[in-house]
DNA sequence: GCCCAATGGTTGATAGTGTCAACTATATCA
DNA sequence: TGATATAGTTGACACTATCAACCATTGGGC
């Protein structure tokens, strides 16, 4: 069984695996779906919903049920938009700000231990493969 | 956001669609958990439950489950282990083993859309880094 | 300016994916 | 022989994800 596909699945069963144990020895317990989000919101100076939902290649229904649990916890703000009433400018709060810095450490020293065993040539082909492959399946498939 | 796990989840979310939606246009409806398990029990020819739980990362109560559902539907079959009388010996029935190749087809035409821009060396260099570096991850971390 | 279509977000409902724990029966080892 | 390990089952529950319906606002065509 030497499929990609198959390889794929294990990699990232194994890398989620790594990640939930780093976040929970760091004392984070908040899954990773909410740490996504989460990071994702903290490389912006103000983001939609829709944005993130688009970034992370999920729901919007999703994107609003964890942005919510997210602003309960104190990490996200929302503010009005500038130019749309209809959406919110989500920001980090200060404690949001400090668990994003907090979890972009801990998955970049996951990211390094999984890419140990490659230069940092081979590193950055990798992610350049990964993302063209992406970006070969994210084609209509023949028919549009 | 160049992360090589981020482009990870982006990728393998990417992949799960486009094979579900292949599965789908083929007729086929089963959840992709019970398409993996199927597959790997095709790649035997008898197979224990604990077997299959290592092969796939799975806890083997969910294995337990999803065989069960298999059966139900006559894809997978059950025999007395050859020699430990706690196991059960699983086997695809003749139509699991139709299904199984209708699959495999279906997945190697979804990594060769996903690998199209690749080399055959690159495509198979890909799978030997994504190996690795599941190998990397799968270390103790530091402290066993 | 008006009307309709598109968009941003919320909520309901549900399925799929996955983990941990407790239990029973069998196998293995000292 | 008794203790421990193992194979599998079941209970319980959390996480992850999708689709649909809805409302309010925005955008575009006339």
């Amino acid at each position: 069984m030497s499929s990609a596909g198959h390889a794929l699945f294990g990699l990232l069963h194994v890398y989620k695996r790594a990640l939930r144990e780093r976040y929970l020895k760091a004392g984070i317990t908040l899954p990773l779906s909410h740490l996504r989000v989460l990071r994702e919101i903290g490389g912006h100076q103000g983001v939609m919903a829709r944005e993130l939902a688009e970034a992370l290649l999920q729901d919007k229904g999703l994107i609003t049920r964890v942005t919510r649990e997210l602003e309960r916890e104190g990490l996200v703000e929302r503010h009005p938009h500038p130019s749309d009433s209809r959406a919110a400018h989500l920001r980090l709060s200060n404690d949001g700000r400090a668990l994003h810095e907090r979890i972009n450490a801990i998955e970049q020293a996951c990211d390094a231990q999984m890419t140990a065993a490659l230069s940092d040539d081979q590193a950055s082909a990798f992610i350049r493969t990964v993302n063209a492959m992406t970006e070969q399946l994210d084609r209509p498939q023949e028919s549009p």
